[in-house]
DNA sequence: CTGAAAGCGCTAACAA
DNA sequence: TTGTTAGCGCTTTCAG
């Protein structure tokens, strides 16, 4: 009457001891069926099965994870919970997870190196199986350390200069390519450019993109339309705000480095009395759920962030279950996505005609 | 030579013990300090700290909770992974969760009870010292479990019949009122009702709003009117179109019972070529960040989500601390945000006069 | 103020 | 195929 709680009124557990009576098995034997381990007998199975059932076992993660077992949780590193690009990336990531049976731990950096590396440090606390790390700003910091530990992870949308990691990521110089191009073709000659936070890899594919396209259709590169930008909606506005007060003549359309840049951009692009797009085209990227719903609907560059998380789960969970496995790469399309932000520049006077027919030659040339 | 890690090359986790080795003193000191036990001397505190610094130490969390220690890690149920509603509150426990030093375990039910229950049973696993319940559709099923393990949780945005749970909410009933007062002293008789999933407390609270208000306003309620939906963009948009195509006169105004119902029921009602809100009004409730991105900009009812999910977590975190605290019940105000989605109705030919006059009385008097 | 020792509930050899 | 037996790393009496 002492050993499993036959006699105290409330809670207290029930651990996998109380199975093994209730079944006459040891508690070696419960764990066996409970793992799925091949070689039980299938009677014994179903007496342990039915225990199980009627005691309402649950196993304490905690005892399995420090016993050694799985805990079959694994952690997320965001850089914040913005609606929108992590959210999408998230759902993508329950999806996998909830196929593979693992639970989620959220921890956000919210954009702080400190944070950010603590986290990862002490995500070795050992509730955690593996990490996703999406954008990471600082990853060089604390990459090293996880791979000298055999601790899985894996980058979403962020590159490891050193090659030796697990990532996920979309193709970031050919959809800015893309939608640079498509400005080009538009007629736009006069295209700025908001870049994103440089310390993240796509940031930078994104300005090459930008670069090559203008220099493939021969529209002249201008400094003083490359904007600093964060990826964030304060920062689009800042930038957008500065090039329409201060950059004469002023850009014709704007190539934000990210939807939530963009908005800021369409901000200030109104602030500014100008229409769009018929005063100004503004083209973004990621096409996250709000793109289309902000008017005009935005024209943007989409990249499959649900499919990213997904893919980035799925190969963690690979990962974990098969840490021999080498690292792997994997870069998904994007799709530039026509809405309503975009139009032909509006023809000025002298200006006008004098842009189109400097650039004719090229927009044939590069269709 | 083969106690701590002193030999082996690689990884091998740095324990309590070689913190104990490494400053000379035991492991129950180093734990103590660690926990912020009061009475340690001072320069063992430090000899300790200065030992866990240089080794980077990191509790194991898994050891730290079997051995009775706090887990600092809270669960959130959540219905799905929706960007805004959900999001929203989110970043509100985030942050509370923050100061508290908790982590955050992300459980979906993805709106299956089975899945809500099976994570509210499994959740007892262990690792997780209290729960957050964001709008449970199954409570009922499984509260009175959670109270007789005496596990601290928080329920937000939904009701517990026995009054005995800890609760988050808006004034939904009054937040309703308001908006469809609103609507009638614009003018609008014929103001239809989107309902939400009414196994959600709030929903059955708003539709009671919107009923006081039609009484106090003298307009009369219309069965018809009241449309079922669930708090989905697809069922606002099917309850739109299902009263637009079916009944006649159709409404002037739509009273969503949420902001993503209402977008569904702005699309319906472009899809029937009304333009909103000159040919129909649309109001919603929660003002999620989307609503002020839509075009037109939403009228809606703001809920402070944040907040309250802000809240939320600190009740939670108190329980956690002190158990013997009684269950609270916070309510926190809602707020109509008057953007573009409605006017005045139009004024029908003969039918325009007379409705007016048929509630013009009222009008004044509820004002 | 600090140390010794007994587990927390589970898994993983190692036997049987 | 199943049982025995060590721990995993930490907290917590109970002594001192």
């Amino acid at each position: 009457m002492r050993s499993a709680n036959t006699d105290s009124k409330k809670k207290s557990r029930v651990t996998i001891n109380d199975v093994a009576h209730a079944s006459g098995m040891s508690s070696a034997t419960v764990s066996r069926v409970l793992s799925g381990y091949e070689f039980v007998k299938e009677s014994t199975r179903n007496r342990v099965m039915e225990a199980v059932e009627q005691l309402g076992y649950v196993a304490s993660l905690p005892a399995r994870s420090l016993a050694g077992g799985r805990s079959r949780t694994i952690g997320l590193l965001v850089p914040n919970l913005d609606v929108g690009y992590v959210g999408t990336i998230t759902q993508g990531i329950d999806r996998a997870l909830s196929n593979a049976n693992c639970d989620l731990v959220l921890y956000t950096s919210h954009h702080q190196p400190s944070k950010e590396s603590y986290y990862v440090n002490t995500i070795a606390n050992g509730i955690t199986e593996g990490l996703l790390l999406v954008a990471p700003q600082f990853a060089s910091t604390y990459l090293d350390m996880l791979r000298e530990h055999d601790f899985p992870y894996v980058l979403i949308d962020q590159a490891d200069a050193t090659g030796n990691s697990s990532i996920v990521e979309a193709t970031n110089y050919q959809g800015a390519y893309d939608a640079t191009r498509y400005l080009c073709k538009l007629g736009h000659t006069r295209i700025a450019f908001i870049m994103g936070a440089l310390n993240v890899f796509s940031a930078v594919e994104r300005l090459r993109g930008y670069k090559a396209a203008l220099a493939d259709c021969v529209v002249p590169l201008r400094q003083e339309l490359i904007l600093e930008g964060d990826y964030q909606q304060l920062g689009g506005y800042r930038a957008a705000k500065h090039v329409l007060d201060n950059v004469d003549p002023p850009p014709t359309a704007i190539f934000a480095s990210n939807d939530i840049s963009a908005f800021g951009a369409m901000d200030a692009a109104r602030e500014h009395g100008l229409s769009i797009p018929d005063d100004i085209s503004i083209i973004g990227f990621d096409d996250i759920p709000q793109a289309s719903l902000v008017y005009p609907k935005l024209t943007t560059v989409r990249q499959p962030l649900e499919q990213m998380g997904q893919a980035a789960a799925e190969m963690l969970v690979e990962r974990i279950v098969d840490p021999s496995r080498p690292p792997q790469r994997v870069t998904l399309a994007t799709q530039l996505v026509i809405r309503d932000s975009c139009a032909p520049p509006r023809l000025q006077a002298s200006e006008g005609r004098q842009r189109f027919s400097e650039t004719g030659g090229s927009l044939s040339t590069t269709d």
